[in-house]
DNA sequence: CTGAAAGCGCTAACAC
DNA sequence: GTGTTAGCGCTTTCAG
């Protein structure tokens, strides 16, 4: 890794011809070493250029001072600021945060969470790749009893601190929104029925439909994985219907608007002739043209309060596992308001 | 960490009444180990559910196996993608990423490079704070030849493999293209003249002007940060001049979107009264109304290109520093495009 | 082909 | 207040 040279509590001690222990306990502060000898001890250190190894420190705490973060896509918005509000914490706290992406796959999360494992992080926040079905490798974190927090996308199955954000409220929310604006046929994009997640979306729009005293109808909701392609796609299916709808809760933002470029180009006019709304608020729905309703998820906050779990479940030992689940808010912007009820300020 | 009952190579040994010695070998698949024991030792593992003790093997080993990635945000399109290209690459390649950002912040910089290089992580890749001016915590890392790499932000006086987008010629191309477009008085948003990516910018700018014959005018050209608000800032400067810009080329998407949505809320039309360009092609670049033209920065490819050199510089003991620099491309939108030269196809 | 032994750099009883 | 010692779990000579 470097050159030899690395200088060790050793080299310090030789130098000062003390023992290592000394330089150790001096090094931690430990107030059992005399002032003098410590300032001592500092002043080589530092003309040394000496630098602890932590892997050794760690080998021997048997800890290693690092929190595991396995997100589905690190390049997603949402995410990033997750992993943002993780970080904030964890390096406030002395932690080294280590990241991974699932790329949504099972396969790679199975070898991310054992890699994990092998490198002995004191923790792991995850949110679950989309196309997981078996959680054998997440059971083993459990068994081991090493601290486990699941955000977003938590599964059900294992006992955990969860954070995740209300999303049958949100789909309500959004549902009950359109219904408000006069929206007679709502369809709706879910994601996959796997995750918690769109489970809670959908079914919030089942709910609020029902409240309203609308019929369900199975024809409106299409689910798929609700990338920009998938909601051409479903939009297409949508609007070949007998009787298309006249709004479409998204599953997400990325599908809500590439559904509405889709629109457009048929010249169907948003939100007059269709209502659209998303979800998470990425940057990029409040910029577009209509812009895009959603529902805005507290990523940078979620990831504080996640990072917040574990460091208290990995220092105070702590073992009742809670659920947080954060409020969600609705954002409505041009792409639901055709009663411009209100107006979203356009900017940053 | 764990509980106690973690097995260990010795377990395994133990079990089977052989040495752990023999264990190591086996486990690492050394030819050295007949088949049957390996055998025997691999099915053992299994059944006790053994994972190699990384940070042990790194302390032995006298490497950690992890690169190190420093990026001033996370939470920002480009970064996110470099280090998802650096993610990919290293996985692949058995070695585990540590991530943190310096938030742009000098002394949150020096902290983490120093936190990963008592980390001894194996190499660093890293594109430095806007606001540092001080390198010393990474001579550190030159000085004890730990492999380095920069990213579109490097150290010129730090000799290090460096890997750029072609900064100059993106400047040029955007001016050259403003110029072509019919815009007579253009102004440039520019980043902080610490970072040579900026000042490449710049000269590009410069350059293109003095080819076109055009008389640089240092009163356009505004330096900041390069966030929303001093798009805002610097637009509102700009437009009080007695002669104000009919074209700017902002420094960045960021600014590029709030001088947009400023002018637009003044009755200035885009791209008919004023054309606007901008850098980095985030996506809500393609999504907004206008479109916005914008460089295009590879920044997966990059991110996958640093790690390579890593990797190159970590296993191969490569001495010889190269920079690398990646070709931009410039995507002409609505934002900019009068004569309706082309159409970029709004899509994903 | 396998085992014994030493040691990576640090920490923490346990001594004095 | 400081030193001695053992050991974290793994790898790797060196022997046989």
């Amino acid at each position: 890794m470097h050159k030899k040279s690395d200088p060790t509590i050793h080299d310090i001690a030789r130098e000062l011809k003390i023992s290592a222990s000394t330089v150790s306990r001096a090094l931690q502060n430990n107030p059992r070493i005399s002032l003098k000898t410590r300032e001592k001890i500092l002043a080589v250190a530092e003309s040394m250029g000496y630098r602890p190894n932590v892997i050794a420190s760690n080998l021997r705490n048997k800890r290693s001072n690092t929190i595991g973060v396995v997100v589905p896509l690190i390049n997603r918005y949402f995410f990033s600021a997750v992993i943002s509000g993780v970080e904030d914490i964890a390096f406030k706290a002395g932690y080294t945060v280590v990241i991974s992406q699932s790329n949504d796959l099972a396969n790679k999360e199975i070898a991310i969470v054992q890699s994990m494992f092998a490198n002995r992080v004191d923790g792991l926040i995850i949110s679950i790749a989309m196309q997981a079905t078996n959680y054998e490798h997440l059971k083993m974190f459990r068994k081991k009893n090493i601290p486990l927090v699941f955000f977003d996308r938590a599964v059900a199955e294992i006992e955990a601190d969860k954070i995740v954000v209300d999303d049958f409220n949100g789909g309500y929310r959004v549902t009950q929104h359109l219904i408000d604006q006069g929206y007679k046929r709502i369809g709706h994009m879910a994601g996959s029925q796997n995750l918690q997640t769109y489970i809670d979306r959908k079914n919030g729009y089942i709910e609020a439909l029902a409240k309203n005293g609308i019929p369900h109808d199975e024809s409106l909701v299409i689910t798929n994985s609700l990338i920009a392609e998938d909601g051409v796609r479903a939009v297409q299916q949508l609007m070949n219907l007998s009787v298309p709808p006249d709004a479409i809760f998204c599953g997400n933002d990325t599908t809500a608007l590439s559904s509405m470029i889709y629109l457009r180009d048929k010249g169907i006019r948003i939100p007059e002739d269709m209502g659209i709304v998303g979800f998470s608020n990425e940057p990029f729905s409040r910029v577009v043209s209509p812009s895009i309703s959603t529902i805005a998820q507290p990523g940078f906050l979620m990831g504080q309060k996640a990072a917040e779990m574990i460091l208290n479940q990995i220092e105070h030992k702590e073992r009742i596992f809670k659920t947080l689940v954060l409020p969600t808010e609705l954002i409505i912007r041009e792409s639901s308001n055709r009663k411009k009820i209100k107006d979203d300020q356009l900017f940053f």
